[in-house]
DNA sequence: CACATCATAATTGTCGGACAATCCGACAAT
DNA sequence: ATTGTCGGATTGTCCGACAATTATGATGTG
């Protein structure tokens, strides 16, 4: 019959204006933002409550402070960021292995096929030189799985969807601990994931599409493999790597 | 020889510090927080900036605050929220339709593959009443849309798979504007949309999660050329519908 | 003119305290 | 059992202050 009064406190409106005009662009991503003392003048409320606001609106990425600077910027949300909450939120959620798994199998491959149309010559020079890396050195095992993150978030932008390449982002982050298990359980886990890393770059190179899907569904069930043969049940929840960001 | 000190500001300190402990479960969801008073003595700072540190946290969603009281409790972040920064964070990104939609057509006929096979009796009814609701009645366009929103949404939970419902949620998000204008100018839109999800249904009923993928799939294509034949571009930057959280 | 240097003003981070609104729990009254 | 009342606890907001650091503009120098 009735609905709820509008309650909300000064510090959650003012955030909300403010996030309405980055939104709509009125705030341009880059531009800087009015001291806290003016945004204090114009919204009549007091330098506390801004400070509030902004501390709301800064963990959402749409402000940044740039390099020890004392200015807030406003900007787009870091692709890293974004990540990082939804590991938090899927880790909280108690997603498992298998429903990661699950989200990789599907969405890889289709990222793979998107990278090998689009590519530009750049990217495929990065992506080999990724997995040389990875497979030239016996990398002690946490530079390894890094390479392997690296490798993937290179696919991601090389399929030119920034869609892509944000939902790429909390799996690789999420999939990163039991990758370092598996690579320091199994010896032949570094050799197979070079055997698909090349693969997929020669692929990917030759705009195959199809055949980059297939080798990263090959390369991703594998890991599912690598992951029971190292002695891990599929619903472990997972834990994200912690990322040094806000 | 020595390691740069800890510059980063106390409200951030303090936030990363609770945050940690929320990751870790000590706090666990659905606990509520000490007081601002009581959280200001045990880190020895000030209150203003404990109320900074818990704006950061709330923002996130590691905390809320539940139905007009006071008191802040720990709590998972919400799928609608986490899919409203996505959707955010994309949008300023400048995601297009097209890349959007490729995401759909990754994703979703994995999602209806994955619900035909973990469904529950429940959630089949469920599906089985959305579809009805949509299909019966001429519905305005935007309660339209949002019937298909909440049809995408219970595919969704469908699956048993917390990566998929919260992939899903941006998804959904981002299309929604584009479906409003579809079904306001195409007047076989509702009808295609009946069909499939009249087919889809059935499909997860009977646990048939081939066609249920494959109907999706051209569900999703469906949907494209909608946006076509209603005269949009498929480059339109998408704007995700505001939502009321936070 | 370009550029490094430095003093000064402006800004942020943090603190202490204050006060009204209101939420909470307990208890009393209907 | 619902409604009224009351005191204490807690949040939302404000004010004012100050040290530390950064931005700015003036100044000197090549």
């Amino acid at each position: 019959m009735f609905e709820p009064l509008d309650h909300a406190p000064a510090y959650a409106r003012l955030a909300e204006a403010l996030r309405e005009r980055i939104l709509a662009r009125e705030l341009e991503p880059g531009s800087t933002l009015p001291t806290e003392t003016e945004l204090a003048r114009q919204f009549a409320v007091n330098r506390s409550t801004v400070r509030e606001a902004l501390r709301n609106l800064q963990s959402a990425g749409l402000l940044e402070r740039r390099g020890g600077g004392k200015k807030l910027f406003v900007s787009r949300p870091a692709v890293s960021a974004v990540g990082g909450g939804l590991s938090e939120a899927l880790s909280l959620h108690d997603a498992r292995f298998a429903d990661v798994w699950e989200a990789l199998l599907a969405v890889e491959p289709a990222i793979a096929a998107a990278a090998a149309r689009r590519r530009e010559p750049a990217q495929v020079e990065e992506l080999a030189m990724l997995a040389r890396e990875f497979a030239a050195a016996e990398l002690p095992a946490d530079q390894a799985v890094d390479r392997v993150g690296r490798f993937f978030r290179a696919v991601g932008r090389a399929s030119g969807n920034p869609v892509f390449v944000i939902a790429n982002e909390p799996l690789v982050q999420l999939v990163e601990p039991g990758l370092a298990i598996i690579i320091d359980r199994l010896p032949q886990a570094r050799r197979r994931i070079a055997v698909a890393q090349a693969a997929l770059v020669d692929a990917i190179r030759r705009r195959a599409g199809s055949t980059a899907a297939s080798w990263m569904r090959r390369h991703v069930e594998d890991f599912r493999r690598g992951f029971e043969a190292a002695g891990l049940p599929l619903d472990t929840i997972v834990r994200g790597t912690p990322f040094a960001d806000r």
